[in-house]
DNA sequence: CGTCTTATTGAATTGTCTCAACATGCGTGG
DNA sequence: CCACGCATGTTGAGACAATTCAATAAGACG
């Protein structure tokens, strides 16, 4: 079946909108630079048939890999969330790290061989799928792609390693105000609405994920509420004073 | 000036021993692999002069790249040790690692084009660099050495996963039992005596960079000296009970 | 050999956790 | 569609771990 020109295909990611939330468009996806190349592959037929799977659905509580699993795919989350973690044996979870739309899924598992955690849907959500081992078996490495690759390898060590910094010192309130702008920050970099959004994720994720108990969580919530920083309701989060929650976290994004 | 064979030039690493500590073993370096690759292509006249320095001394105290300098090499550490931080208006820096004999330094600035943090030598050490802008304006990229960087880089983004993993929830034992378990693989890993080392970073760095203040960390490792798990001299620490340290880190509840 | 930085140790303070009770929302099945 | 039950969120009080401030000791370096 031969694919359409570039532009066709990047359009129909927009055609067939279901009973998920809002997607991100693919010009906004971090997934893109490679969807890019590998369009203008798929042209040349450069690119084996079912490499790059498009805008699969993944139900709420649904996983797309787990810890251990053989690396075979990087996603792209083009609608809802999702939750990494490291199942512990005594069910002590641990989170690290939340994926919004548009961003990458699954890179960490290209070097050693295996996914070093569980990835889970906290909504219904969809995704597209790159599956570089079937690349590769075509035997035909791209080096743009490559390249690529590196780019967006080197951007979540950089984001990783920010991470660190800001979040070993901070209090509680750092930690919360700096989450809440890393959501604002990285709904708007897609495109995304930013000022009112959905946190999917309970508050003890958040909380085991920045490294403090979900009922602390709740309580710098309400303050900051009280303090008119944001407006709750139940997930749904709005944030009223976007320059103060961004101060209070002196780290940022 | 024609270099010699990968053999002749691996083993040339070891020749002029100066004034500092043990180095590395090339096979045992974090680079190796990337300047296997080189060397190899070296001889094929692939790759132009000057791409790889080999063994360039650094002195306690110098930097051999600033925060928002732009990417140019990566580096080796093939003796002595380094811490990278980024620096503060306020002079609190946030330490974000450290880096022992054999590993890598500035991968994070190939994505963004500059370096995310400074690298500053605790110790007198030497480096060998590669030089990563001279090679693509040979614009001869080679594949093998990409594929050699995305490996690079996968690593550096599952070690910084499992270091927020690890290090967020921890009580301060467990992150100086980490602590010090992870320096003693590490440069077990690289071949050097990983049972009793030099610590180059002082209190408040290993504080800084554990999200503890300076005089926990003291108080921690004594603690440990008065339990028998380890000796401590100044800034020389043996493990006496590498086990128990082991066991300490990964939390025994 | 003296000075300056770094490390150790102590005491009081505070932030966050834990435990616990209660409230709320959500989904399921009646 | 409502009612029920369970998961999740909120709020309070006491416990404790780590911080801060401070004083002293020990090394490092010129």
């Amino acid at each position: 079946m031969k694919k359409g020109s570039l532009a066709t295909i990047r359009t129909a990611c927009k055609a067939d909108k279901q009973a998920v939330s809002a997607e991100v468009e693919c010009q906004n996806c971090g997934l893109d630079p490679i969807c890019s190349i590998l369009d203008y592959a798929e042209e040349r037929s450069g690119v084996p048939e079912g490499v790059l799977l498009r805008r699969r659905p993944v139900s709420r509580g649904e996983t797309i890999f787990r810890k251990d699993d053989p690396f075979h795919s990087l996603f792209a989350v083009k609608a809802g969330s999702f939750k990494t973690y490291i199942p512990r044996f005594d069910h002590t979870d641990q989170v690290v790290g939340f994926h919004l739309v548009g961003e990458m899924l699954g890179s960490e598992g290209m070097a050693n061989g295996s996914y070093p955690y569980t990835a889970r849907a906290l909504e219904n959500s969809s995704v597209c799928e790159l599956r570089l081992e079937k690349l590769e078996d075509s035997g035909k490495p791209i080096e743009e792609l490559q390249q690529g690759i590196i780019e967006l390898l080197g951007k979540e060590v950089a984001f990783s390693h920010e991470l660190i910094a800001s979040m070993v010192h901070q209090t509680s309130e750092q930690r919360v105000a700096g989450f809440l702008s890393s959501l604002s920050h990285r709904l708007h970099r897609r495109g995304m609405p930013s000022q009112e959004f959905n946190m999917g994720m309970s508050r003890s994720d958040i909380g085991n994920f920045l490294g403090l108990a979900g009922e602390t969580v709740s309580r710098v919530l309400t303050k900051f509420q009280k303090q008119g920083l944001i407006r709750l309701k139940h997930k749904r989060v709005t944030i009223l004073d976007a320059a103060a929650v961004q101060q209070m976290a002196t780290g940022l994004d």
